[in-house]
DNA sequence: TTGAAAGCGGTACCAT
DNA sequence: ATGGTACCGCTTTCAA
């Protein structure tokens, strides 16, 4: 290994001492090329010079130590390789970057002892913050958070109890009175739902909301709600499936977008017509969605504003401009062909 | 901010010097309780009781400092919202958790700039190693890379003159010949290949290979290279698609995974039959292929194992267990309904 | 088997 | 406007 240029190396290099290399490199050019701070603009140059020169990259980790910062942020989804979640990072990512922060991604893969895990390297890493998407039955690995007075915002699903996070969720009451009216509209009556069978606040929420929407509707003889393991294999959707058209449903709302795609496929496997012999509302977008035969009409959420507010939001609190806030974004329906009326 | 638990505080409460618990923490400790380095088994426990009692968490900035050790790899991919890379990225991270190693991800936007600013970022924080898909034009990007000594693996494309770099790459030769042989069993001669207008040792090393497998079967004066911008919008894709088919071409080899998505959708909405108006093979797979219609034959490669050689290559090359070596995947060709004989 | 103390590469305060 | 220096939290000799 090749001994690394440090501070100490540029301030002999400048004739100046290290003091005043950090100053400089901690300070802003303007354009003038003047820094702003009590520096005189030659001596700023010859610094800047001599990092050039020998190639000096600063050590954030040295840094760090010091001021108790690592301008490094946690995101923690539950699973960096769903289309949704990878979005979101991807913006969250770019906005990080013009802000000066580092992200490190990790996923949960739905998994608390996973989640823990996740969380306790992102506090020996000393991250400045996290952005968390809470898996199911994570209280407990979460909880010790709440007395290190790390800032944290909690992103699509809640932590009820949790005191001090941020949270940036979805109106899910309005997801579900959006898409339940708009089946109902079409002409649908025998309207199920289906989502995973997992502990989290937004699938609790997303229930509840159907059957309020159902029974609002006079439907609450029709409710059924389909449980699908997370992680099923298309054999168990394909059987959920032909059980729901069997019993006769007519449509379907389908609460992730995972669930939307499997089913999909299911349909797809079993020969079924779209919207003729199921119809659907899918959830949150996936690319899959664009190139199926009669299009997907879903509830969409927009990954750019949950990245942004979430990312602001912790930004703020990290840098004590803001208290930890509640945001509720609107959902949106995207109307196309499996919503229609037939 | 709450006082953090210090290593100092742990020697106090347990009644030793820090340098006793930073040996215990550093050890291995066995099933029978008993530490790899020499510490009375009960000093250990008391150690142990301590550092639970007090909820410690240790700095790894402080501890990297000094050791010149991060454990930190980063990850840098073109796009981490692609499920191609997101996948990889995924199965990396799975990897380097059991490992002891934290990835952080970034993603360089095919744009050597944006590469540029990621790999810097990647120096400051003092990572042990990158595993880097280049961006076109990157060269100078990363050239500086090379003076460093940092363990660099680039992944599923080359910078072909880099010094001491381990590379994990795919057998694009092997993957032309798949899937020109396919078209062309299935009785498509006049074969067209759709790429993206980057330089790229992988959009070179396929273009020459299509050419070069057209001209082993005499059908060089068929050669067309349909080039797209990266980025494309939907309406370009239709172009070259319509340009493509009044030309008369009867099968595309598209090139990679977005590729294919969107000539996928540009197929559907011209209301184009596949394979009747137009054959194709795809690339790298998507969760898109599965849903389509009539599903989607291409050209694999298996992203878990992208992951293992990758990851693995370069913590050898990080703990010099190994030096730089260069992995050869072979591709697979999954036979679908998009390169049927009509 | 244990402890003291010298760094690691910066930052931040206090002098000058 | 610039320099001196005491840290930050941990690892790593070296000595006891």
């Amino acid at each position: 290994m090749v001994k690394r240029v440090t501070i100490k190396d540029v301030a002999k290099e400048a004739g100046v001492s290290i003091a005043l290399v950090s100053m400089v490199l901690n300070s802003n050019i303007g354009p003038d090329g003047k820094p702003d701070c009590n520096v005189r603009k030659e001596t700023a140059k010859r610094i800047l010079q001599s990092v050039a020169k020998l190639g000096y990259i600063p050590n954030k980790a040295a840094a760090s130590i010091r001021s108790g910062k690592t301008n490094i942020i946690a995101v923690i989804t539950s699973d960096i390789s769903n289309s949704f979640f990878s979005e979101i990072s991807k913006y969250i990512e770019n906005l990080a970057y013009d802000g000066g922060y580092n992200i490190i991604f990790a996923s949960s893969d739905e998994n608390y002892e996973k989640l823990s895990r996740v969380v306790d390297s992102a506090l020996r890493l000393g991250v400045d913050g996290m952005i968390i998407v809470p898996s199911p039955n994570g209280e407990a690995a979460l909880n010790r958070l709440s007395g290190l007075g790390i800032p944290i915002v909690f992103l699509e699903r809640d932590v009820p109890d949790f005191p001090n996070a941020g949270r940036v969720l979805l109106d899910n009451a309005e997801a579900d009175r959006l898409s339940i009216a708009e089946l109902y509209d079409a002409g649908y009556r025998k309207i199920e739902l289906v989502a995973y069978d997992m502990n989290i606040s937004t699938i609790h929420n997303r229930i509840e909301g159907y059957g309020r929407e159902m029974f609002k509707r006079g439907l609450d003889k029709n409710i059924h709600v389909n449980y699908l393991k997370h992680g099923s294999k298309i054999e168990q959707v394909e059987a959920m499936l032909r059980n729901a058209v069997s019993r006769g449903a007519e449509a379907l709302y389908l609460t992730t977008n995972t669930i939307t795609v499997l089913t999909m496929t299911a349909i797809k496997n079993l020969n079924l017509k779209v919207p003729e012999d199921i119809a659907f509302v899918g959830f949150d977008y996936s690319p899959v969605f664009d190139v199926y035969g009669t299009t997907v009409s879903y509830i969409r959420q927009s990954t750019e504003q949950l990245a942004y507010e979430s990312y602001t939001m912790l930004v703020k609190m990290i840098e004590n401009k803001a208290e930890a806030g509640t945001v509720m974004l609107s959902p949106e329906l995207v109307r196309r062909g499996s919503s229609k009326n037939c």
